[in-house]
DNA sequence: TTGTAAGCGTTATCAC
DNA sequence: GTGATAACGCTTACAA
C-alpha cells in the first residue's frame, strides 16, 4: 500500500500515529523490501559494473578499491568482471549479450580494446565510461591520464640522471591497443627531444604486463651485445619483473641499470630497491568516473567528455645512485 | 507470450517455423530480455557477493580472481564489497540491512568477524559461506585452511633451518578474531614441540596485515636487546614489510634474519629475496565455496559443512642460506 | 504446439 | 493523509 512505501522511503506526508503503526508491523513481520521488485519498478539497480582485464593485477585492484569506495559514497555498489584478455568476453559485455546485466552503468577499463569493439556498443543504451584509454574519439566518456606525457616524463627522468642507453618494455605484439601505442610514442618523443637514437633492439614487447613478462623481456635485453643502462617499463609489474631479472644476471639496480615503471602500486614502494614510477591518481580517476557515470545514468544524452587525470613522477631508489 | 519465452530459453517443444518467426522479430526489434524482471519472477539474480576486508590486498584480489572465474564457469557473476575493517559495514551485509542485496548468496571473507556478528545473520535467509575462518561452530558453511597446522608448518621450517630466536608478527591487538588466534596457536605449538621458550617480546601485533604494519613491527623487533634470528609473519604482506625493515636496518635476509609468510601471493615470488611462505590453494577455496553456495541456494536447509583447503610449505630464498 | 492470464513485490497514479 | 489499483517485464500454470 501507498503509506507503507512512504514510511519505508522516509516520505514526509505521513501522520506520526500511522508511521508508528507501520514501523511496528515492519518489526513484527521482520519485513525487508525486495530490492529486485524495487528495481523492476524504478529501473535502477544501484549497481555499477567495473570491467578490468585481471582483478589481481595490483593496479586494477587498487583502482577497484577506489571505485568501490567512490561508489559506496553515493549509494552504489560495484560488480567486478574480468575479461582476461578475452575479446569475446569484452564483446559480450559491450553489446549486452550477457543475460545478467543487473547494473546501471559500465566502467570499462580495457587493456586491449580495439576501436572496432567499441562500435558494437552502439545499439546498447547502457551508460559506458572508458577508463585508461586516451584516444578520445568523441563517442564515449573517457577518464584517463595523458599517456604520452606520462611516458615522456618517465624517460626524461632517465635521461636527466645521465642514462644514454634507454630500453623500453611493454609495447604490444599486435600494435593495435591505445595505451601501449601512446606510451611508445612518449618514449620516442623523449628520446628524440634529447637527440638520442631509437634502437629497435631496445624495444621489447610484453603481452600481459605481468611480472614474468617483465622478467623475460629484461633477460632478452641483458643478453644483447650492448645492453641498456636504463629500462622504462610500461607498468610497475613489468618493472618489478625486470628488476628481478637484472639481479639474477648479477647486476645492480640502479648502478648498472636504472628501472622506472608506471602505476605507482604499493608493491613498488616496498620493493628492493624501491621503484621509481609515474603515479596515477586513481582516487581521482575513480571519483570522476563514478561522478560521470551517475550523470550519464540520469541523462543518457549527455555529450561525451574527456577527463584527464593528473600524473606525476615519483623518484625512488631504482633510479637514484 | 509463452512461445517467445520458450524460444529465448531454448525450450524444445517449438516448431521450426514458429522459432524462426520469433527469432526474426527479436532481431527486428533488437529485443533484450530484462534481467530484472526475470529475476523478480524466478527469484534468482545469477549473482554472488564476495565480501573481503580490502580488495587491494593481494591475497584477496587473487582470491577474487579465482572466485570470479569459478562463478563464471557456472553462469554466475560476482559483486565485490569491501568492509574495510568496518564492523558496521559487516553488520549491514550480514543482516541484510543494505537496500540493494541483489545477489543469491554471500561469500564472506572476514578478517575481523566476531562470533557475535554471525549471530545477526540468523534471521536472514541469504545463503552464506564463510571463507578463511576455521572456528567451525556448525551453524555456517566454512571453507578454510587448517590455520593452526599452517602456522605450525611455517615455524617448524624455521626451526628446521636452525633458527632459535623466532619472532611472530600478526597477532591482533584485540584477541577476538579467529585467524590470528589460530596462527598464534600454531606458532606456540611449534615452539613447544621443539622445547623452545615462548617470549612475549617476540610477539608483535599488526592491525591490518599491511606492508607498513609488517615494517613497523619488524623495526620494533630489531630494536630489542636480543633481536630474533627469524620472523614468522601471519601474511605475506607483513613479511614483505618486515624484510624491508631488516634491510633498512643494514641486516640481511636470510643470513641475519630469516623471514616466512603465509598466503603465497605472486609478489613474494618476485621479491628480493623471494619469500618463503605457506601456499593456500585459492583455486580450491574458490571452486569449493562456489560449489557449496550453489548447493545451498538450491537447498537452504542443507546441513552446514566444513571444507578444509590444502596448504603447503614453499621454501624460497628468504629462509635459505 | 501455442495462446491467455496470473503473479513476482515494489512504486506511482489517483481518487477520496 | 490514506487506501485501492495499475504497471514495471518477465516466467509459468493452465487452457485451447
Amino acid at each position: 500500500m501507498r503509506t507503507v512505501s512512504n514510511v519505508v522511503s522516509g516520505y514526509t506526508h505521513v501522520s506520526e500515529r500511522m508511521r508508528a503503526k507501520v514501523l511496528a508491523a515492519i518489526e513484527e513481520l521482520d519485513y525487508r523490501p525486495n530490492p529486485v521488485a524495487r528495481t523492476l519498478r524504478t529501473g535502477r539497480t544501484g549497481m555499477l559494473a567495473l570491467v578490468v582485464p585481471e582483478i589481481d593485477v595490483p593496479y586494477f585492484s587498487e583502482l577497484a578499491r577506489d571505485v568501490i569506495d567512490a561508489a559506496a559514497e553515493v549509494g552504489y555498489r560495484v560488480m567486478i568482471d574480468q575479461t582476461g584478455h578475452d575479446h569475446e568476453r569484452e564483446r559480450q559485455l559491450l553489446t549486452g549479450d550477457d543475460r545478467t546485466m543487473l547494473f546501471d552503468g559500465l566502467l570499462f577499463s580495457p587493456l586491449v580494446t580495439k576501436t572496432e569493439l567499441l562500435d558494437m556498443h552502439g545499439s546498447m543504451r547502457m551508460p559506458l565510461i572508458l577508463l585508461g584509454e586516451h584516444e578520445f574519439d568523441g563517442r564515449y566518456d573517457h577518464v584517463a591520464i595523458d599517456n604520452v606525457a606520462a611516458a615522456c616524463d618517465a624517460v626524461d627522468h632517465l635521461i636527466a640522471i645521465g642514462r644514454t642507453k634507454i630500453a623500453a618494455i611493454g609495447s604490444q605484439p599486435q600494435e593495435e591497443y591505445a595505451t601501449p601505442l601512446q606510451r611508445s610514442a612518449g618514449y620516442d618523443a623523449a628520446l628524440a627531444d634529447a637527440g638520442m637514437r631509437r634502437r629497435a633492439d631496445y624495444i621489447r614487447t610484453a603481452a600481459h604486463y605481468s611480472r614474468s613478462d617483465g622478467y623475460a623481456a629484461a633477460q632478452a635485453l641483458l643478453a644483447l651485445p650492448e645492453p641498456p643502462d636504463a629500462i622504462f617499463c610500461f607498468s610497475d609489474l613489468l618493472a618489478i619483473g625486470a628488476m628481478r631479472a637484472v639481479f639474477d644476471a648479477g647486476l645492480r639496480v640502479p648502478d648498472d641499470i636504472a628501472v622506472i615503471g608506471i602505476d605507482d602500486v604499493e608493491e613498488g614502494r616496498f620493493a628492493r630497491p624501491s621503484l621509481s614510477t609515474i603515479s596515477l591518481d586513481t582516487p581521482f580517476i575513480a571519483r570522476e568516473s563514478v561522478r560521470r557515470i551517475l550523470a550519464r545514468i540520469d541523462d543518457p544524452d549527455l555529450e561525451a567528455t574527456e577527463i584527464v587525470a593528473p600524473h606525476r613522477l615519483i623518484v625512488r631508489e631504482s633510479t637514484t645512485g
